[in-house]
DNA sequence: TGTTCGATGTTCT
DNA sequence: GAACATCGAACAA
């Protein structure tokens, strides 16, 4: 079980981005603002990978103002705005290497009244995509550049949940990227309902071994 | 249950 | 001017 605590505050250790997209689901994370408190526990996550990977931002060593904060060290936060939503990553690797993850959907866990009054909706509608999520815990871009570990949005050190099964697959909206279209880099919790575009059995515990939290 | 389309800011052509 | 790591409303069947 990789420590992603420890790893953010720069142990040494060595993992790919896949491995931390994995470790990222069941992770519980944690967002203060003025209105008030909200959590969720990560159940969805896409891994990009950088200068290879013609779906990341930073394909190819690309570097403009918007994307400096994928080339920060473990545990930045990348944040960027598309069309009229904001989506979140975590950098994962060491600094100048311009690799993420982007967290895509959480359940709920506390503030539930604030995320409802911010997103209008209830629900799995809370929080089953990376726009929404971030509309519900009331992230902005001025989390952009910011550090996990020093920041508002932080995850919980002594909480965690271990998911039955990780699901991957393609991830969702990535067209004509040759195999990085079909590359399986997004990862899950099989029977979350909070995972984006759900389909299936929903499974009793959500998802996770034995106990909640 | 599905497809289409508009909003909107940054980047690249 | 077009593309895009999205979302939700409007519409068709």
């Amino acid at each position: 079980m990789i420590n992603l605590l420890e790893y953010y505050q720069g142990s040494g250790e060595n993992y790919t981005s896949e491995e931390i997209a994995q470790a990222l689901l069941g992770s519980v994370l944690v967002n203060e603002t003025p209105e008030g408190l909200t959590s969720g526990i990560i159940v969805e996550t896409e891994a990009y990978l950088g200068l290879e990977d013609e779906a990341a931002h930073s394909y190819n060593g690309r570097n403009t103002p918007r994307i400096q904060a994928m080339f920060g060290k473990p545990g930045t936060l990348y944040v960027h705005q598309m069309h009229r939503h904001i989506l979140v990553n975590i950098v994962t690797q060491p600094k100048g290497v311009p690799q993420g993850v982007l967290i895509r959907a959480l359940e709920p866990l506390e503030g539930l009244e604030l995320m409802t009054e911010r997103r209008k909706k209830t629900g799995h509608e809370l929080s089953n995509g990376p726009g929404k999520l971030s509309q519900a815990m009331g992230i902005s871009m001025d989390y952009n550049l910011e550090h996990i570990l020093d920041s508002r949005l932080s995850i919980e050190p002594n909480k965690r949940v271990i998911p039955i099964k990780i699901q991957s697959s393609p991830r969702i909206g990535i067209k004509n990227k040759g195999k990085w279209t079909d590359a399986a880099l997004r990862f899950y919790v099989k029977g979350n309902p909070f995972v984006s575009r759900f389909k299936g059995e929903i499974s009793e515990t959500f998802g996770w071994k034995s106990c909640r939290l």
